[in-house]
DNA sequence: GTTCTAGAAC
DNA sequence: GTTCTAGAAC
């Protein structure tokens, strides 16, 4: 049933259906049943509380085999526009207003990880001008709100601020815990993604737009993404993600 | 953004 | 032999 609501992605499966002789692990590269029920139990997950006929590309298209099939998932359907779905479901958002809403990344890197999104249509920070600061001010409120609301008594730092080159599309900003004690956390590019100068703090933000009336991305920001593994709390480098994640236990907060 | 895995690193 | 990363694929 989750499958009736996915024609593209049954669509696009289809061709590579014969597992037969060669192993389930090669067959999967392309596609096998497998991924199939995770793709769309995945896809599933972000986008069945869309109100009904709000966005007719996305449920409403009727599964046909034909030469009008579509052969590849479509620019909604697309993972660098899963924000947008996600920020219209009523089960995501934790918080909302006029001007923006609140939910929980679906990765979350540490123990808390909002993002604060504008129900306006902000493409990215290279969209951001003087016009939005206001808008800017507010995200940060409720993102700080966030953490008086839902983690006042704990004991975890939090920053706020945004990726210099986000893959997700639409403005957002993270309001995220310093103990980064999450199993999504998992890579060189997500630890130095929040603890390099690729992490913009949104207090810098606001007075870019304040002071320029724009948000000026420094140069080399993809190189701050492979830098060396460095603990944020006591500086200490550590040679893999595993030792690092150890390592940052002895910095929570008892 | 994530998953997956070849092959590097240990 | 096992762990871990990096890059392709989605």
């Amino acid at each position: 049933m989750v499958n009736e609501l996915y024609p593209y992605i049954v669509e696009f499966e289809e061709e590579a259906e014969s597992p037969g002789l060669e192993t389930h692990r090669k067959r999967k590269r392309s596609g096998n049943s497998d991924s199939i029920e995770r793709d769309a139990a995945q896809e599933a997950e972000s986008s069945t509380g869309l109100e009904p006929g709000s966005d007719s590309s996305q449920c409403s298209v009727p599964l046909k085999k034909g030469k009008d099939a579509p052969t590849k998932k479509e620019s909604l359907g697309h993972w660098s526009q899963g924000l947008k779905i996600s920020m219209q479901d009523p089960k995501m958002q934790v918080y909302k207003d006029e001007q923006v809403v609140v939910i929980k990344d679906k990765y979350p890197k540490a123990r808390y990880h909002w993002l604060v999104l504008p129900w306006a249509s902000v493409s990215s920070l290279k969209a951001v001008t003087g016009e939005h600061l206001e808008l800017l001010k507010h995200m940060h409120t409720v993102g700080e709100k966030m953490i008086a609301d839902f983690a006042g008594s704990s004991k975890l730092r939090f920053r706020l601020g945004y990726h210099a080159i986000p893959s997700m599309s639409h403005v957002h900003l993270h309001v995220i815990s310093q103990d980064f004690d999450s199993p999504c956390l998992k890579n060189k590019k997500h630890w130095n993604s929040f603890n390099t100068e690729y992490f913009l703090e949104s207090q810098a933000v606001i007075e870019m737009v304040q002071h320029a009336g724009r948000v000026s991305v420094r140069d080399g920001m993809p190189e701050l993404l492979k830098l060396p593994l460095r603990c944020h709390e006591c500086q200490q480098l550590l040679p893999s993600i595993p030792q690092l994640k150890e390592h940052l236990r002895r910095h929570w907060p008892k």
